[in-house]
RNA sequence: GGGCGAUUAGCUCAGUUGGUUAGAGCAUCUGCCUUACAAGCAGGAGGUCACAAGUUCGAGUCCUGUAUCGCCCACCA
């Protein structure tokens, strides 16, 4: 006997070891089952898991589980990502606390340092993995820099080099100051910031005359080894091909013309510091102008700035401004608030810097994902669909990918110097001589080849060929640019088809207000105090139904506490279901009665519903299905009707049937309750629930005039119920029926049996109706004041429906215009209303 | 500057191809300890679907425009 309340810490005990044990995540290679494979995304080893991490892994857990209930053989492959720079961060940190230097503490130990930090954050991960109940295939996990995926990524990068797709050269990079590495595009995170255009006067060579150059990095200007006007630009025709002097180096540098000196920008004329701009970089090469650079790799001011040498960029503009001002060279200081990008680890300021890097080139790689993404069966499928042009518009601007990284944690670059000459392979070569690059990759790089290498790719072997390309991917929309998008244009080169079927976004999860969670607000959700409080079935199914897919969700305790109450109901359900069918010997479904049939019908109907809403991914709608069927039909309705014929074998058969269903359509969602209150049905087609097949729907249970019937008793029943509420009419009533019919479920269920009359009596009558069915309420009371307003207000809301409906019917337009559904549902409406209106009028 | 999303009950959210009186949970009001469940049951109240114009017999849903909020992208000096 399942105890009186649900407790979830007893429930959820020991479940996921025995699932384990029993081997049900694991995928089964030799399987002819259709595959149905996901790959998890890893989470970086930096930290530990938050609610987003558990809203992305419910989702796919409950995918993975609904999959295999409809009999694909599933893979869900587990594993973690090194991230790169962020996990470096975390550890030169730690180290730093303990008085260590990372440059003198070494290279090797240093790693050693990060593997220690992998380890003691992996085994932290995956508790938690196991906390959620989540069906990873923990056999086939991978870690992103593992040996495996360092041959896949020496591969990708040796043959991309012979194929000219990866690069070396000197290019305008983003440079982050405090980490000391070079970010990708999309590593660079944009904010409003105040600032400032300083106009300083750039001096004609042996004139007095003078260009107003507005820049907001006057601390540039030691860079500079021009100023570009438009050669439209009447205001400085005589300018042109003339010097002007660079102020506080006094040193002469040309006026040139350049299509990137905008006429209508600030003063149209702009200086050109090819070191430290990406613009005046292109600039610099259209005509061929020195590349000055002024920085130190801490973004220190270097020896070529003079007496500024040594300040900080922000030192530098303060000094710089204050002594134009005393060489009268400041025409004017104009606020101005503009966006300036910011390191996404570090947050420290990025400083385009000119470096020799390691690039992707991207055009064709791009190219060949917008091709892709033009053929239906070949495409990656955005659902929601919207989310389709994320990728694409990505796909269509992006250039050239920064993929060295000047840190010690990741893939090291496989390339070799001597001297001049430049080596990449697989291997180191033998002879003696050769430098590594100290370099390593981007992050990004490895986990781009995450859906396939964690297969086995570039080997080929059975598991590739079996669940290459995967069937779904789930994540955030926040990712798609730097995941995302690289899995497949590298998926689409490397293997020739996309990643993945699907890809599955989701949004972000804010707080109640609506605030990003972050550690300087305060305002964290640990998921496992959740788990901890309400049970993980109730966090799970919280966050797979609050909200549509692709949008955000607002965290809310009070649905989860919500959603334990609905767990409580399904618990007590099967409490009544359970106690009653202990000697169910077998499932049969004949002599059925009509409410054995009314609740067979609508749970077909539901699984129906459900399951067109779990093949969209729509968990929000499948789950509200689920629900009201549960709750309002099962519990409220036929549970009660039920308790009256609980003897009959069609009766328990039909209990048996339905809660067996509600389970199967629940245990994605809920997999621990589930699999609790199964293991107690005395009659079950498999050990556990999980290896139990999905219902399917089945026509021969669908009886339609059942329902119908019996959803008119429902009616009327509330009806009823509603009338004697709203009259105050207590249990001294009598009724009695106007309808010949079998009222007898309807009397049972009202508790009408000793109030029953065949007579009308003289005292004050109440109708109630449903189509079939009529009933006559004797009671006497006395009507009071607001009795009467309520019957006038009742009957005016009739008369203007009425009204409303007579007009619509009488429209020649609407009648033969709207499908003839639509009409007779009008006619028959109308119908009623009059019949109600006549009643009430009685 | 470009793009996307949101705007529906007090709060958080659903709302399929346009079609009965726009739904749910929570909160709220009334009455109930009816032996599965008071974390429950029964019955209510609560919405000009951001605004304006349009298409249509019919618009929360489609078209156009506006407002507010949010996000993404973009090299703007």
């Amino acid at each position: 006997m399942l105890d009186k309340k649900y407790n979830h810490e007893i429930v959820e005990k020991d479940k996921y070891e025995k699932w384990l044990a029993k081997d049900y995540f694991k995928c089964v290679e030799d399987s002819d089952n259709k595959p149905y494979c996901i790959v998890l995304p890893p989470p970086n080893v930096t930290g530990v898991l938050h609610l987003g991490h558990a809203w992305d892994v419910t989702l796919q857990d409950i995918i993975i589980r609904y999959k295999k209930m409809e009999g694909y053989d599933t893979f869900w492959l587990p594993g973690m990502d090194h991230a790169a720079i962020a996990t470096e961060a975390k550890v030169v940190k730690r180290l730093k606390d303990k008085g260590i230097d990372k440059y003198s503490y070494g290279r090797d130990k240093f790693l050693e340092a990060c593997w220690d930090w992998t380890h003691e954050h992996g085994d932290i991960i995956r508790k938690q993995w196991a906390k959620l109940g989540i069906a990873l295939d923990y056999s086939k996990e991978r870690f992103t820099l593992d040996e495996g995926m360092s041959k896949a990524v020496r591969k990708v990068f040796v043959d991309y080099y012979n194929e000219g797709l990866i690069y070396r050269g000197e290019k305008i990079i983003n440079w982050d100051p405090v980490a000391k590495t070079a970010l990708s595009n999309e590593e660079v995170v944009y904010s409003e910031e105040k600032s400032a255009f300083y106009h300083i006067k750039y001096m004609l060579e042996n004139s007095d005359k003078y260009i107003d150059v507005a820049t907001t990095r006057p601390e540039t200007l030691f860079g500079d080894t021009a100023v570009a006007v438009n050669e439209l630009d009447d205001r400085y025709k005589e300018f042109v091909g003339k010097n002007v002097i660079l102020p506080l180096l006094n040193k002469p540098i040309p006026v040139i013309t350049d299509e990137h000196a905008d006429m209508t920008k600030g003063t149209g004329a702009v200086k050109i510091t090819p070191a430290h701009d990406p613009n005046d970089f292109e600039v610099g090469n259209r005509h061929n102008l020195e590349r000055v650079v002024i920085m130190n790799d801490d973004a220190t001011m270097n020896e070529l700035t003079g007496k500024y040498q040594g300040m900080t960029r922000e030192e530098c503009r303060e000094a710089v401004i204050k002594d134009l001002e005393g060489l009268g060279l400041l025409i004017k200081i104009e606020p101005i608030v503009h966006e300036v990008g910011h390191s996404e680890r570090t947050g420290v300021m990025v400083e385009p810097m000119i470096k020799k890097q390691w690039f992707v080139k991207m055009r064709p790689l791009a190219d060949k994902v917008l091709a892709t993404q033009k053929i239906k069966e070949e495409k990656v499928n955005f659902v929601p669909a919207r989310y389709e042009k994320t990728m694409n518009h990505w796909m269509e601007i992006t250039y050239d990918w920064c993929i060295s990284r000047q840190l010690w944690w990741g893939h090291r670059i496989p390339a070799w110097y001597k001297d001049d000459e430049v080596y990449v392979g697989m291997e180191a070569p033998n002879e003696a001589g050769w430098v590594q690059d100290n370099d390593v990759l981007d992050t990004w790089f490895s986990s781009a080849l995450w859906p396939f290498a964690t297969l086995g790719w570039p080997d080929n072997n059975k598991l590739l060929s079996k669940y290459y390309p995967n069937q779904c991917l789930v994540t955030g929309y926040d990712i798609i640019p730097f995941w995302v998008n690289r899995m497949t244009f590298q998926g689409e080169k490397l293997l020739g088809k996309r990643p993945f079927e699907d890809c599955l976004i989701h949004g972000l999860i804010r707080d109640k207000q609506g605030r990003k969670f972050s550690k300087s607000l305060g305002n964290g959700i640990d998921p496992f105090d959740m788990v901890k409080d309400y049970g993980a079935d109730a966090l799970r199914y919280y966050l797979a139904t609050d909200v549509a897919p692709g949008t955000d969700m607002r965290f809310d305790e009070e649905k989860i506490k919500a959603t334990w109450n609905y767990i409580n109901k399904i618990w007590n359900a099967s409490r009544f279901v359970l106690s009653n069918i202990e000697d169910l010997k077998e499932i049969k479904l004949d002599n059925l009665k009509p409410e054995d049939k009314w609740i067979l019908t609508k749970f077909e109907k539901t699984l129906h519903e459900t399951k067109r809403f779990m093949d969209k991914y729509e968990f929000n709608n499948a789950g509200a299905s689920i629900y009201n069927f549960t709750w309002n039909y099962f519990c409220d309705y036929y549970i009660e009707m039920a308790k009256y014929t609980i003897g009959e074998h069609s009766t328990k058969s039909t209990l048996c049937y339905v809660l067996t269903g509600i389970l199967k359509l629940l245990q994605p969602f809920m997999p621990y309750v589930t699999d609790e209150i199964y293991n107690m049905l005395p009659v079950k087609e498999t050990e556990d629930i999980m290896i139990a097949s999905y219902p399917k729907y089945d026509k021969k249970l669908i009886f339609d005039s059942e329902e119908k019937a019996v959803d008119d008793s429902v009616e009327f029943i509330k009806s009823f119920r509603n009338i004697k509420a709203e009259n105050n009419i207590t249990k001294e009533m009598k009724v009695m029926f106007d309808t010949e019919d079998d009222n007898d479920l309807i009397i049972k269920m009202l508790k009408l049996n000793d109030n029953l009359v065949k007579e009308p009596l003289g005292i004050k009558a109440y109708k109630v109706f449903s189509n079939r069915v009529k009933a006559t309420i004797f009671f006497e009371k006395v009507e009071t004041e607001a009795d009467k307003l309520a019957k006038e207000a009742q009957i005016k809301v009739l008369t203007e429906s009425i009204s409303r409906r007579e007009k619509l019917l009488s429209n020649d337009n609407y009648v033969n215009k709207a499908p003839a559904k639509i009409v007779e549902l009008d006619r028959q409406k109308l119908a009623e209303e009059k019949q109600k209106l006549a009643e009430l009028l009685k």
